[in-house]
DNA sequence: CTGTTAGCGCCTTCAC
DNA sequence: GTGAAGGCGCTAACAG
């Protein structure tokens, strides 16, 4: 309600002193600076965000671009969200979520519109056309993840390659000998998506490293075909006795489904999933996990954006968590065993 | 980057010629218009938002206050947060989300610093003090949730006193006699969280209608709150053939640690969730529910909101959404047995 | 139907 | 250490 001018003039001083008051870009004397301040909180003064922007050509907002396509919105993504929400709102910065279908068209949207000073980007592809477009357009900004090209540019991602070879050595380490691999979706494999890609990757090296027999299944991120899958992996493959998986929904069908079938886990059936600590904490029993740092690494990459924003010199960071591994199951999980555990179960 | 001034020069008209062949709040001629438009595509012209937010006096933004408070986000909230976001997209507003621990302040800044022109208010208490705020500050705004005193303003809600007398109904209706309810938080219903205090209302009344026995119990929204408030049932309330839950955590880990049991649901054990559509399709087997729509909410809520922004007369509107009853167990469930189900399972 | 012009609230260069 | 003034990009009277 109260603008500058109003502050001002019942401060007996210039506008623009009483700009500088606020931004503390050229010295005030102690006493002006009182009377300017005084004035302020008594008229409850807050610059509005319009004004500012205008003429410092800066919207002090950032941007979380998720199209959000059919497969749904996760927990994890939840996370990221409000983690990112959290960490921008710490400096400053409004927050904006755009679920718009067509990144591209919302990019140019969001940018010239002047509506963020930068974006973060989800759900990255091996090659993504929003990168080369957002470096035409010139708008800062930085991945959640990250392409097969990324020089000159920022980016935070988990290592998918390492997390898959730290839960192989794992397992190989309690004296399994035939794993098998739970994946995203064949689709989004196919599209190159990031994670599905690298953590196959890694699967499959650590499999040769540690001599181990092992199987990939590409799964869609619902319940229904979790479910399915596990009846599958029963079905075809019975000599696995170790599962590993980056896809928290299939993770919880089978969970379930190993209960109906009278597959203990850990005792008959050791598994590990690729999580958050929360979402981990959302298992019963607890789950043996390679960490997801979501929130850390919603948190870095908002406060990577911002730097660049506030031209934190530097230039670009990237940044590849490595997933720990936490141990959470009490007994001990069931060394390779003569008799198919997964196959007595089907009987 | 190109400004109306720019267009205004290539297409020979005046710069409020152009402005008004955007909003259309004056006629142009067909000749004149066309020229306009093309000049503006060639140049790839969008609008400054802050120049037009500064002129307009609105910002065409709308916020999600969310106080990211202890008790953790939940999938609910996500289903929120993106239905929402939607639902603002599509009627050309951005969307701003505030995880901000007070609100108060945040409802203050955002308002004062005209960053939003309205706002969204989730996890309502009976007196919620962010109300009388809002009033004061004349920010326009809508609830997901509602006061003990609610004239003169809108909010959308569902009817969880009528979704938990679906659900007992329901169960009556099968034969039960006795019914156990899984709130939220005990902390939550002292603070007269609307959704805890009024689904016990609703629980009381339905048994007295229908005349059950019935307990009501309050659990944490944790998986392990969930586990635990299980076993406590099984020791305690030995008769209860049927659990009823507004807690999706709790429900969870309820349905897992029957299994564990060998409670066979819904063939031992009858349970039925207040959930989202969504959310009722991460249980397996279905479960029954009494749907809670949360993302037809979430839009409506905004939708009211920027009815409002809009100026679309009419007034406050209060919607309350009945949950509808969808039974999704195949096979029928148990009617009230002799033998005392949870007990045996104790065993 | 179209042009001219004054702001919207703030930042920042230029002058003192 | 402080003022005055121009301008950021757009809207909306006010004049034709």
């Amino acid at each position: 309600m109260a603008t500058m001018a109003d502050i001002a003039r019942t401060a007996n001083v210039s506008v623009s002193t009483v700009s500088y008051a606020l931004s503390g870009k050229r010295p005030i004397s102690a006493d002006t600076r009182r009377r300017v301040l005084a004035a302020m909180d008594e008229a409850g003064f807050r610059p509005h965000a319009a004004g500012r922007a205008l003429a410092s050509r800066r919207s002090r907002t950032v941007g979380l671009l998720f199209p959000a396509v059919g497969k749904g919105v996760t927990e994890l993504q939840l996370e990221f969200f409000t983690s990112a929400a959290e960490a921008a709102g710490e400096h400053g910065y409004a927050f904006i979520l755009s679920t718009a279908p067509n990144d591209d068209a919302e990019v140019l949207r969001l940018s010239r519109d002047g509506v963020v000073d930068g974006l973060i980007l989800m759900e990255i592809r091996r090659q993504d056309p929003r990168v080369a477009l957002l470096r035409a357009e010139g708008v800062p900004f930085t991945l959640i993840g990250h392409c097969d090209e990324n020089v000159g540019y920022s980016f935070v991602d988990l290592d998918f390659a390492r997390a898959l070879e730290t839960a192989v050595a794992h397992l190989a380490g309690l004296g399994h000998r035939e794993v098998a691999f739970v994946n995203t979706s064949a689709a989004l494999l196919e599209a190159g998506y990031g994670p599905a890609v690298r953590s196959l990757a890694g699967f499959e090296s650590a499999l040769a490293r540690f001599g181990l027999r092992g199987h990939h299944v590409a799964c869609e991120p619902t319940r229904d075909a979790g479910l399915e899958l596990t009846d599958h992996l029963v079905a075809e493959f019975p000599a696995v006795t170790a599962v590993v998986s980056i896809n928290r929904e299939a993770l919880g069908a089978l969970v379930g489904r190993a209960y109906e079938l009278g597959v203990a886990i850990p005792g008959d059936l050791s598994v590990v999933g690729v999580l958050s600590e929360r979402l981990a904490r959302l298992f019963s029993p607890p789950l043996t996990t390679v960490d997801f740092p979501v929130a850390a690494m919603a948190r870095l990459g908002t406060e990577l954006l911002i730097r660049q924003l506030e031209g934190g010199g530097a230039g670009p960071t990237q940044t590849m968590f490595d997933g720990a591994l936490a141990v959470r199951s009490s007994s001990g999980p069931a060394p390779a065993r003569a008799s198919p555990v997964l196959a007595a179960a089907a009987r």
